[in-house]
DNA sequence: ATTGAAACGCCTGCGTA
DNA sequence: TACGCAGGCGTTTCAAT
């Protein structure tokens, strides 16, 4: 990760759709020596893919919320196969497993209240190991795309 | 949104470096017709843009948390600036403005929990609207980067 | 709206430094 | 490791349907 690859992941990062030509030349180096870069960074799992950003309500999810589950007995495979259980789940976006009083958080997306309201009751909460869970409905949110390398601690 | 469109969405939520070529192939039409599909689903803002996926750790960013917020007043101006500013703050990955008991969460990542503390201390809870807040360290996270579009309501 | 064909530009392997 | 070139392939425009 030296100084060339941080701005091809960052150029990436906000358009992962530029022309291998494209990002040679804002780097000022040749394409072939671009393209090797973009290999190995791919590679070595630094750029892990690419996706396409959609809008939530062009998929008829215009009501996010973010749920926070508690789960008992609090162990490994408990926690493993909520996890995968519920990223399965086509309401769900993502999953967090959480140190501290909570266990996970889930962030959803679904059409209406009324959905939402039928997925916490109707599948959510038939889930055994479930202890509780409390949901907070998004107004808005922002996500930062292009996320730059932090300096050595 | 008919069944084309929503498939171009699907496989460019997949891999936003398709070819249109390729694209094209797996639909059965016309690159010609695949084209202006995608460039129309561009205009339209169904696609809100391609972007590269990052290895974290790659960007020495090991560290997650989610950050629960409450600020005081609880008004308007209040709450966009809070948001633009935390937005704006290189840790912070995303910013979730909420309905309920807190009033923000942050998605943060940060190289080590040395970092965590010192931007809840020196950074963020030096803000004088912030009237508490709460940390959640992630062990894991888990994106599903492949969103189907659901059925009306 | 979709298509085929043609002009244009890009990708990418290889030889060189 | 980085580069330049060249052949092959993909992209994009446009007239026609």
């Amino acid at each position: 990760m030296d100084e060339l690859d941080s701005e091809i992941v960052r150029l990436l990062q906000a358009d992962a759709r530029l022309s291998n030509r494209e990002l040679a030349r804002r780097l000022g180096v040749a394409p072939s020596t671009c393209l090797e870069r973009v290999r190995s960074l791919n590679r070595r799992g630094v750029i892990r893919g690419y996706h396409a950003d959609i809008d939530l309500a062009a998929l008829n999810r215009g009501v996010q919320a973010l749920v926070s589950v508690q789960v008992r007995p609090l162990n490994r495979s408990v926690i493993v196969e909520f996890k995968d259980t519920v990223a399965g789940y086509p309401e769900v976006l993502s999953v967090f497993v959480l140190a501290g009083g909570d266990d996970f958080v889930l962030h959803v997306a679904v059409q209406d209240l009324d959905t939402l309201h039928g997925f916490l009751l109707d599948r959510l909460s038939k889930r055994p190991e479930i202890a509780g869970f409390r949901t907070s409905v998004i107004f808005q949110s922002r996500h930062n795309t292009v996320l730059e390398r932090l300096p050595e601690a």
